[in-house]
DNA sequence: ATTATTAGACGGACTGGTCAGTCCACCTTA
DNA sequence: TAAGGTGGACTGACCAGTCCGTCTAATAAT
């Protein structure tokens, strides 16, 4: 009258398990968010029991921060593998826009983990995400100036804030895409955000000074 | 043998009450987070006993969602009180994008208001930021609309989408100059953000088509 | 090829600490 | 003197992290 389940236990490789239980931690807490998230939901959802999580990482935080790591990298390479290899910063400037939006919107849950990010861990510091952008920050603004240097850029703005515009307008209509949760699709409206920034709202007529 | 200290009760009016106790749960969220809030420190912060914080509000959530509501009132305030009595749209603008970032300056306690209401409830539907922005959307719009009409702005850009980037770029600068942490501030910098909105990056004689 | 041995992978019961919310004895004030 | 505002001790639920008996699979021995 033993009617006991075997829990079929499998030992697989530490890289396949780290992976799967990256994978389940990452749904799990974008779903439910970092504290509602409780570790044995993530085990189940590994397929694996809460020691094994616990082997694969120290603990929740530790494992949360590896999901948003992971996330960046991705975001990181999305844009990157398409935009470097280009020549003309303007087209840069237009592909990473285009780039940044659409990973967003392949990938929406990875918004949720950046807000998860800063709103649980205020006092880790600057949040992953900046670490990140900061990283990138010479690179674009080298981009900047080559644009001004070519006399394609209005030399009366500043590239420094030229750039925190593009990347404030990008984090925001991001975040305001998922969050607000009815907008359109923004990336199929990249190339209208550019044609704004690049020429403005006013017609060129109407701006004497 | 008796160094008991006398709490020293008083009896204030409910509104009063209610006052110090949302000031001081303002405070304490925006400073520890939603979940890292204790009821006991918002209670020991008011000067209040947990009982009273608990008849003056349901509970945590109802709290922290005064909180938020509050600091909705605020901002809205801040920037119509300012911006309604103005007469032409493009000044509407500029002021508005100005008083905006100044809110957030002199009160960045608010952000965290925000990342903390979305991060903590995301299923509650659409964050309170995002119900009050689009209770003004329909305003700005026809502002945009007018400024077509006018023959100030360029037709062939859409109002829906100009207006998009102006609050997606608004909501991203607030969010990364409190995040980042070491930008410098935008407000007075608004001027030269309102400048890139209306004239653009390039040099008017660069785009050709 | 088959069996014996064992390191260590595995899962899940258990523990201990943490708070949200309750409850009631006390105190203020009218 | 009584009505009801007040504060803080208490309770019960919840869950991160631990611990250990069980089970797998790689290797050794035959």
């Amino acid at each position: 009258m033993n009617d006991q389940q075997r829990p079929t236990r499998i030992h697989k490789s530490p890289e396949q398990r780290r992976r799967e239980v990256l994978e389940a931690a990452a749904a799990v807490f974008s779903e439910v968010g970092f504290r509602c998230t409780e570790m044995d939901r993530i085990a189940e959802r590994a397929g694996a029991g809460k020691g094994t999580v616990y082997r694969c990482f120290q603990g929740k935080e530790a494992l949360f921060m590896a999901t948003v790591e992971k996330a960046l990298e991705d975001l990181t390479c999305y844009v990157n593998d398409v935009v470097d290899p280009l020549e003309d910063p303007l087209e840069q400037l237009r592909m990473g826009i285009h780039r940044y939006l659409e990973f967003f919107e392949q990938n929406p849950e990875t918004v949720e983990l950046f807000i998860q990010e800063r709103a649980e861990f205020p006092r880790n510091g600057k949040p992953l995400y900046f670490v990140y952008q900061e990283s990138h920050r010479e690179k674009w603004r080298q981009r900047f100036e080559t644009l001004i240097e070519q006399g394609r850029m209005r030399s009366d703005m500043s590239p420094a804030l030229a750039q925190e515009v593009f990347s404030d307008l990008l984090y925001g209509a991001v975040f305001s895409q998922r969050l607000a949760g009815d907008r359109e699709s923004r990336s199929r409206k990249a190339d209208e955000i550019v044609d704004l920034l690049f020429r403005g709202i006013l017609r060129p007529d109407s701006h004497s000074g």
